[in-house]
DNA sequence: GGTTATTGAGACTCCTTTGTCTTAAAATAA
DNA sequence: TTATTTTAAGACAAAGGAGTCTCAATAACC
């Protein structure tokens, strides 16, 4: 898989939060109950995006998590980095140790001009525009309902 | 990971026997030794892609296996598919399970983009043309020697 | 202060991938 | 026929990812 499952619930549990207010802070039980998501694992999961400053947090009744941007600044390449790590970006398609441009294996170019486009697409898609569009289009978070399920609260 | 390991160790042996001439068996154990891969590994990897078709084996002195086709006639990916399967290319960026492009998530347009970028690149490259590159640039196919090392038997 | 709601941290289990090992089957050669 | 070289098959172990559970820490509310 491209990306780990772990990312995959960061990214989710981030377009909800990006959907909601700013500055309301959501509870974690709240995210894995509308996305169907392990409440143990995706705190595990927000706690790293906590630690790397991508949410902020606050314990206690009324507390939860938020961004601790606007959606519209938070490109998916941060929660990416934050969970996986930059190997998708740096690590090679042959995966040679210590491969850099230097000494390189014959799929370089080629795997180098795929790995650009999924950067530039990470890099340039933001929670926000993603939002919008998952609004409008009234698309899915989870496996059976719509955008909409994420605001009948 | 893009690819598997088991995906990228097939990989590198398909490109080492498309090196070779066509016809010729070439023991695993050569291969394991010169590309550094477990030798009872890589069986097992091969043992797939000779059930996929893709290449052919005869047991015995003298044994080994080889390519079914010319090298310029394999894409990598009929390895990517026989080894790792469709997912990469079917399965979807948030990976909701059931998803087609009916009831999309707001991810679909951009990860659809990338992944025919990924798609394309592996249809449209063959081994022979890897080969070539290799050869005439003493590309590497393991950790530390250039594609010359294939041949000092 | 005591209870409740929430995140934080870590141990623990389960499953898949990766890798090792042993034995069988086939082909060759002496 | 017997020994040797090779792939085939499958059991097994090790490592990492995925997921569960328990307990502590913090904040609000009564
Ligand atoms: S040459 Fe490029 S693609 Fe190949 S192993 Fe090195 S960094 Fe990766
Ligand atoms: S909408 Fe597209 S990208 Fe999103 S889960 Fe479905 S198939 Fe995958």
């Amino acid at each position: 898989m491209l990306l780990s499952k772990s990312c995959v619930y960061g990214l989710r549990a981030s377009l909800f939060l990006a959907s909601r207010e700013q500055g309301e802070f959501i509870p974690i039980r709240t995210m894995s109950d509308k996305l169907e998501i392990s409440f143990h694992f995706l705190t595990k999961i927000l706690q790293q995006l906590t630690a790397e400053g991508i949410l902020e947090s606050f314990k206690g009744p009324n507390g939860g998590v938020r961004l601790t941007k606007p959606g519209s600044e938070v490109p998916l390449m941060d929660i990416v980095l934050a969970i996986d790590g930059s190997q998708l970006l740096t690590e090679c398609a042959l995966g040679l140790p210590g491969c850099g441009i230097k000494n390189p294996c014959p799929l370089h170019d080629k795997w180098a001009e795929t790995r650009d486009a999924i950067r530039e697409m990470l890099e340039h898609t933001t929670l926000t525009e993603l939002v919008n569009k998952g609004k409008a289009e009234n698309l899915r978070l989870t496996t059976e309902g719509g955008f909409d399920i994420l605001f009948d609260d």
